[in-house]
RNA sequence: GGCCCCGUAGCUCAGUGGAUAGAGCAACAGCCUUCUAAGCUGUGGGUCACACGUUCGAAUCGUGUCGGGGUCACCA
C-alpha cells in the first residue's frame, strides 16, 4: 500500500471513531505538502467542516492528535495552517522502505489488473516507408503495452498492415512501367524505400498525364479518370481481386521487400508485435454481419443493392456498409476483424492507437457493433493522438514532404555522436561500445520527445532544430543514471562490504534530498497506475525527468562514496540503487534504454 | 453549419477542485584540485484566451464568446 493511501486509511480509521460516522477517500484530499510548509503529506479538511459542525482548528487538532497516537511509529508530528492539516513522517518510516527488497518496489506487479488486453499499432500501408507520425504511434503503443503489463495486464501487440488496395498498386504499376526490372538488392536500397519511390514515381506521371489530358482541352475531373496509368491502376486491382497470376506474384514480391524494410526499421526501434493481422486476410470478414444486420433489421438496402446503417439516434449520420456491387468498404472490414480479435483471443480490451483524425471513424464502428448486440463494443478504446506536423505544414507523401522514419533515427544517432565527440568522451570507449550509446542516445532522445507530451496533443516538429539532449530530455535521464552506476562502481572498488546488502541504522537522520528523494521513489507504482489509467507515458516521462532532477541536486549536495560516515555511505548506496532501478525501469515502460556509462 | 479536441511565461509543455500556478529551452549571473559540468545554484519573465456562473475555494467544473485544429467519403 502507497503512503498517500495508507494516511488516507489512517484518517478515516480516525475520523471514524471520532465522531461515529462513516467515511469514504471520496470525502477529503490526501496531498503531498507543498515545499514552503513543514510537513510531508496534507489532509485537505474543508470538505470536512461543513458536515461535521467542526472549526479548522478543531478538526485539525482531534485528527491530528489521534492520528499521530494511533501511528506513531510513522507520523513525527503535525501543524495546522488554515483548513490544512499537514503530517510529517518520521525518518525512520522512510529508511524503513529502502529496507524493502528493491525489485518489490519497483516491479510489484501488485496485479492492480488480469485483464487481457490487446493494443494495436503502427498499422502501415505497404506503398512506402514509415515517417515520423508512425513513430509517435509505434512509440506509443509500445510504451502504452509496457504500462499495462507493468500493471499484471497480459497484453497482445498486435498491428494491421494495409496490405492490398489502390495504393498499392500504384507503386506496382509505376515498378512495371518505370524499373526495368531492378530490385532493393540491385540498387542497394531499403526495401520500403523503394517500393516508395516508385508511389512517388506514379504520382509524378500520373499529374503529367493530367496535366497532358487537360492541355488537350479535357476538362480536370473527367481527366483525372482518364489518365492511362490510373487506368492501368485501376485495371490491376480488378486483377488482383480476382488472383489474377502475375498480379499475386508482383503484389507478394513487391510487399516481401516492404517487410524487410519494415523489420529493419522496428528492429532498430525496438518495437515488436505478438500478432500481425494482413488486410489482405481479413478484408472480407465483415461481410458474415452484413447479412446477419439485414435479417435483424439493424441495417437497411437502398434500391441500388447498397447497405446501410442510420445511426442518426445516436447523433451520427447514414454510414455505408456495403456497396451497391458488393463490394465491402472500410469500416466493414474493421467490423469482422474486431468480432475476431476479441473471439481468439478472449480480450477485455482492445486498444487502437490511431490519429485523432479518425476519432469519428472509430465512434460509428463501435456504434455498429452496439447495435449489432456484440458484447464487446464497449471494450473498443481508440487511444488517439495528435498529429506531428512541421513547421512547413501537413505531411504528404505524395508531396514528398515527410520526415522519413529512418532518416529522423539517422539523424538523432549522428547527433548523438556529435555531442558524445565535444564533450571529448570518446576515448573512455571502444568502437563497438560507442556505436551501442550513440543508438542509445539517439533513440532515447527521440522517443522522449515524441512521449514526454499528452498523446491528444498535436505536436509540430521543426526539422531544422534538432532533437535536444539538454534539460527535459531522455539523454538527461540517461545521464544521470549513468552517474549512479558510475557511483557504484566507485562504491565497490572501495571494496570491502557490499553495501547495497548491510542493513541501515533506523535511526539515520536525514537530510530535506533524501527525504524528497525516499518520498518520490515511493510513488512510483502510484505513477505506472496513473499512466495505466490514462493510457498515457507521458505520465511516467514527467516523472522520471523529476526524479533524475532531484536526483542531480543530491548528488551536487551530497556525496555517496565518500559520505561523511559509514552509515551515511550505506544509506545514500540504497537511495542511489534503488534511484537507478526506478530510472531503469520507467524507461523501459518508454521503451528507452539507459548506458552504465556515457 | 453539426459534433469533437486544443488555447497556461518569448518558445515547448506540466499542473484538471485546494495554500504564493511549475519545469525545460532561450536570456542573464555564478559553480569543475572533491562520486562524469549531457550537471548544479540563482535572477528576470504570467490579467492560466475572454465573460458570466457554481463553490468556503476555479487554470481545473458549467454556460456563452473569440482564436486554432480535426471530422461529418460508395478513401483507407
Amino acid at each position: 500500500m502507497s503512503f498517500t493511501t495508507t494516511i488516507q486509511a489512517a484518517a478515516i480509521e480516525s475520523l471514524e471513531e471520532l465522531y461515529d460516522h462513516q467515511f469514504s477517500d471520496k470525502d477529503f484530499q490526501v496531498n503531498e505538502t507543498k515545499p514552503e510548509f513543514e510537513g510531508d503529506y496534507t489532509i485537505v479538511l474543508f470538505s470536512l467542516l461543513k458536515p461535521l459542525k467542526e472549526s479548522p482548528d478543531n478538526l485539525g487538532k482531534k485528527l491530528g492528535n489521534l492520528i499521530l497516537k494511533k501511528n506513531a511509529s510513522f507520523f513525527s508530528g503535525y501543524n495546522i495552517i488554515k483548513g490544512f492539516l499537514n503530517l510529517s513522517v518520521k525518518d525512520g518510516a522512510l529508511v524503513a522502505l529502502l529496507q524493502k527488497n528493491y525489485n518489490d518496489i519497483c516491479f510489484g506487479k501488485k496485479a492492480l489488473s488480469h485483464k487481457k488486453v490487446m493494443v494495436e499499432y503502427s498499422s502501415p500501408n505497404t506503398n512506402k516507408p514509415l515517417h515520423l507520425g508512425h513513430l509517435r504511434n509505434i512509440f506509443l503503443g509500445w510504451s502504452v503495452a509496457e504500462i499495462l503489463k507493468a500493471t499484471g495486464c497480459t497484453v497482445y501487440k498486435s498491428s494491421i498492415v494495409n496490405d492490398r488496395g489502390i495504393h498499392i498498386c500504384k507503386s506496382m504499376i509505376a515498378w512495371e512501367e518505370f524499373a526495368n526490372g531492378a530490385t532493393p538488392a540491385s540498387t542497394h536500397t531499403k526495401g520500403d524505400h523503394f517500393v516508395g519511390d516508385y508511389y512517388v514515381k506514379f504520382n509524378d506521371e500520373y499529374k503529367e498525364e493530367v496535366s497532358e489530358l487537360v492541355r488537350n482541352g479535357v476538362e480536370k475531373t473527367r481527366a483525372e479518370k482518364d489518365a492511362p496509368i490510373m487506368k492501368k491502376t485501376q485495371q490491376m486491382l480488378l486483377d488482383w481481386e480476382n488472383g489474377k497470376p502475375e498480379v499475386m506474384e508482383l503484389w507478394s514480391k513487391m510487399n516481401g521487400w516492404v517487410y524487410e524494410g519494415f523489420d529493419e526499421t522496428y528492429k532498430r526501434l525496438g518495437s515488436d508485435f505478438d500478432k500481425t493481422f494482413y488486410e489482405s486476410n481479413t478484408y472480407l470478414l465483415g461481410k458474415d454481419f452484413v447479412q446477419e444486420g439485414l435479417s435483424k433489421g439493424t441495417f437497411h438496402k437502398k434500391e441500388d443493392g447498397s447497405v446501410w446503417i442510420d445511426l442518426s439516434d445516436v447523433g451520427l449520420d447514414e454510414k455505408l456498409l456495403l456497396r451497391g456491387d458488393g463490394t465491402s468498404v472500410y469500416i466493414t472490414q474493421d467490423i469482422g476483424l474486431v468480432k475476431q480479435k476479441f473471439e481468439e483471443y478472449k480480450l477485455d480490451k482492445s486498444i487502437y492507437v490511431i490519429g485523432d483524425e479518425q476519432i469519428h471513424h472509430m465512434k460509428v464502428l463501435k456504434e455498429i457493433c452496439r447495435k449489432l448486440g456484440m458484447p464487446f463494443a464497449d471494450k473498443i478504446i481508440h487511444l488517439s493522438y495528435g498529429m506531428v506536423e512541421l513547421t512547413t505544414g501537413k505531411m504528404k507523401s505524395r508531396e514528398g514532404t515527410v520526415v522519413d522514419a529512418d532518416d529522423l533515427v539517422d539523424e538523432m544517432v549522428e547527433t548523438a555522436k556529435k555531442h558524445t565527440e565535444e564533450l571529448g568522451k570518446v576515448k573512455d570507449f571502444t568502437e563497438d561500445e560507442l556505436k551501442d550509446l550513440y543508438e542509445t542516445l539517439g533513440l532515447g532522445a527521440m522517443k522522449f520527445y515524441l512521449l514526454r507530451v499528452d498523446p491528444k496533443k498535436r505536436m509540430v516538429f521543426n526539422p531544422e532544430e534538432s532533437i535536444d539532449f539538454h534539460g527535459f530530455t531522455g539523454p538527461f535521464v540517461q545521464y544521470t543514471y549513468a552517474r549512479i552506476k558510475s557511483i557504484l562502481r566507485k562504491v565497490e572498488e572501495q571494496g570491502a562490504s557490499d553495501n547495497s546488502q548491510s542493513k541501515i541504522t533506523n535511526e539515520e537522520k536525514l537530510f530535506p534530498l533524501e527525504r524528497e528523494l525516499i518520498i518520490f521513489l515511493e510513488k512510483y507504482l502510484n505513477v505506472i497506475s496513473q499512466a495505466a489509467e490514462e493510457l498515457n507515458p507521458s505520465v511516467i516521462a514527467n516523472y522520471v525527468f523529476h526524479l533524475a532532477k532531484t536526483f542531480n541536486s543530491f548528488y551536487t549536495e551530497h556525496s555517496v562514496a565518500n559520505a561523511e560516515s559509514e552509515e551515511k555511505k550505506t544509506l545514500r548506496v540504497h537511495i542511489a540503487v534503488m534511484t537507478a532501478t526506478v530510472i531503469k525501469s520507467a524507461m523501459q515502460l518508454l521503451g528507452i534504454k539507459v548506458p552504465e556509462r556515457m
